[in-house]
RNA sequence: GGGUGAUUAGCUCAGUGGAUUAGAGCACAGGCCUCCGGAGCCUGGGGUCGGGGGUUCGAAUCCCCCAUCGCCCGCCA
């Protein structure tokens, strides 16, 4: 519908015979619908465009423009204006809102989906987290926002993979075996000392009394690195099993989860790759040996300083790792690549953005997308989320006290880039105060509506649509067309607040229309049924919306 | 010192070139169904958009400088 009105501007444009822009790139006209009803239906800037382009009088082009729109007469504009500096008002009449509705109803689930990815390969990498400890909270936002990513872009017709890179590989998972072995030892009456800086939660010792039950046990004293080996092993396995288990309670289920032992490292094939990239960046001469240690000249290509990717002791960086992991993202086809990271990750951006460019790979192609910390709080005051000493929230302590649907809203509701408070008592609460509820608390009204009209004999109709002229129903109607827009611009900037913010305002003025208006008892049952069809729209906006959310949309509450 | 994100109502935050009065939720004050779910609705007070310059027909939004807060700056991952 907004494109319809898009192209009339640009063939009126066309047909005036003005230029697009000053540079004759393409245009940047906007369609718009605005928030006040005086300003129209549809709105476009495009005089304003094009006098700052050709440098005369924006309300004069707009004239122009207003002129040759009318002589090609168009049946459902009632009425153009030209206000304010220059801007072009839409008044349409129904014929276009009824068949707004039609299409919801018609698309229903698929309402707002759209082709632009054009199936486009595109990989989310996202969580990433050392298998060394069970998740805690820090990495929830991460995780749902990624989520919410994936579930948006696919809905805009991308192609997307889910990925999950286990750092399996290096000093954190030696210790963690040492730790666990050591707690082992405990239970033999052994005693170890350890670095300071480990793993001091209770699941170490956890872990230990499983490995002590079970029948492969190994004998402590006895053959030491085996004994090393199977807390190790053991441990890594036990974690990343629980770690899905979390991510799967939040609804967060990855495609590939990517070892970085087994596929960098790995004897099987894994270790060419590192070899590979090595050889590769000193064949582009983007290396160099200093003070015992190979560097990449990162400076040489954007990034500020240069980075060792292998140590003097010859072993490789994670840097070196990461390298070779974002060459092989691309070998496998991906045309656009998006990692979730934690802001304390943000100097890595440019460093690994530098590899691939010295690489010769399109650069442009990885966006990284930092998420700012959460701090948790509790009445007021906040929760002290220490991973040194072990008295970390975890993810699944949240994910018990308040629920999946509330975890994941409170955790969209912001901009990633900026800091976000999580209320637990505030997630919790089950009342007005709780924005999760006011928007399923409008999707569980009409699903009452639904079965009451049922019982009444109303059936939601679409042929009485045109008697929906009121204001408030207008106004429900434009906000309904306003959802395609919304889920383009969440994807296009990775912004699922966007969606969140939406579906708030959308919940918002079902409400009041609910409150003001008698749906089911509306005079006739003409009326009632087109409301009743309103209201069903409604509901498949919502539960499209919460579905890109992946926050559920119940029937009754 | 360098980098990065933030600074908007009492609190938590949207808005990031546009339209006489800058929005939402919470909090606060007052009100709303003999009727479809009161987990709802309405009304009200409350802001020199951190400060200062600049660009523009137009700036919370873009540029520069400054201030404050978080995070990063390891041959850890």
């Amino acid at each position: 519908m907004k494109d319809e009105i898009l192209k009339i501007i640009k063939d009126s444009v066309d047909s005036l015979g003005l230029p697009e822009t000053a540079d004759g790139n393409r245009a940047e006209f906007e369609v718009s619908v605005p928030k006040k009803k005086e300003f129209g239906d549809f709105s476009t800037n495009a005089a304003l465009i094009i006098a700052s382009a050709t440098g005369s009088s924006p309300r004069e082009v707009a004239q122009k423009i207003v002129e040759a729109i009318e002589q090609s007469s168009h049946g459902f504009i009632e009425k153009l204006d030209i206000a304010g500096p220059g801007f072009i008002n839409f008044f349409v009449n129904e014929a276009l809102f009824t068949s707004e509705l039609r299409e919801i109803l018609r698309l229903g689930g698929q309402y707002g989906a759209s082709s632009n990815g054009a199936g486009q390969k595109v990989m989310v990498e996202f969580v990433s987290a050392n298998p060394t400890g069970y998740l805690h909270f820090g990495h929830a936002r991460n995780a749902v926002v990624g989520d919410a990513v994936c579930r948006i872009l696919s809905f805009c017709g991308y192609d997307v993979t889910r990925e999950f890179y286990i750092n399996d590989a290096g000093r954190q998972m030696e210790m963690l075996g040492e730790y666990v072995y050591s707690a082992l030892s405990h239970t033999f009456g052994i005693e170890k000392e350890l670095p300071e800086d480990g793993y001091h939660g209770t699941y170490i010792s956890e872990l230990a009394e499983e490995i002590k039950e079970s029948e492969r046990c190994p004998q402590v004293p006895g053959d030491e690195p085996e004994a090393l080996e199977f807390c190790r092993e053991h441990a890594y396995s036990r974690l990343l099993e629980e770690m899905k288990k979390d991510l799967s309670d939040l609804r967060v289920d990855f495609d590939n989860w990517y070892s970085e032992r087994a596929e960098i490292h790995g004897s099987g094939g894994g270790e060419e790759k590192l070899r590979g990239t090595i050889k590769r960046l000193q064949d582009l001469g983007a290396v160099e040996k200093k003070e015992g240690a190979l560097w990449f000249k990162a400076s040489l290509h954007g990034d500020n300083q240069d980075w060792v990717i292998i140590k003097t002791d010859g072993a490789p960086t994670y840097f070196l790792s990461d390298i070779a992991y974002h060459m092989d993202k691309y070998s496998r086809g991906f045309t656009k690549l998006i990692n979730v990271w934690g802001a304390d990750h943000h100097s890595h951006v440019s460093r690994l953005k530098s590899s691939m460019k010295a690489l010769g790979l399109p650069e442009s192609a990885l966006s990284v997308l930092l998420i700012q910390f959460v701090r948790l709080v509790r009445d007021g005051v906040e929760v002290p989320m220490s991973k040194r000493t072990g008295e970390f929230v975890t993810l699944r302590e949240v994910l018990r006290e308040v629920g999946c649907d509330a975890t994941r809203f409170f955790l969209l509701m912001r901009s990633s880039d900026s800091h976000l408070d999580f209320d637990l008592s505030l997630a919790k609460k089950e009342s007005s105060e709780n924005p999760v509820y006011y928007v399923q608390y409008a999707n569980a009204r009409i699903s009452s509506l639904l079965r009451n009209s049922a019982q009444r004999g109303i059936n939601p109709s679409e042929e009485h649509l045109n008697l929906l002229s009121g204001d408030e129903e207008r106004s429900i109607i434009k906000i309904l067309l306003r959802f395609p827009e919304a889920v383009h611009s969440a994807a296009n900037s990775f912004s699922p607040h966007k969606v969140v913010y939406y579906l708030q305002e959308l919940a918002g003025e079902f409400h009041f229309y609910y409150n003001k208006t008698r749906i089911l008892d509306s005079g006739s049952t003409e009326m009632a049924s087109a409301r009743l069809c309103l209201a069903r729209c409604v509901q498949v906006v919502i539960e499209n919306g919460l579905g890109l959310l992946g926050i559920s949309a119940p029937k009754s509450m």
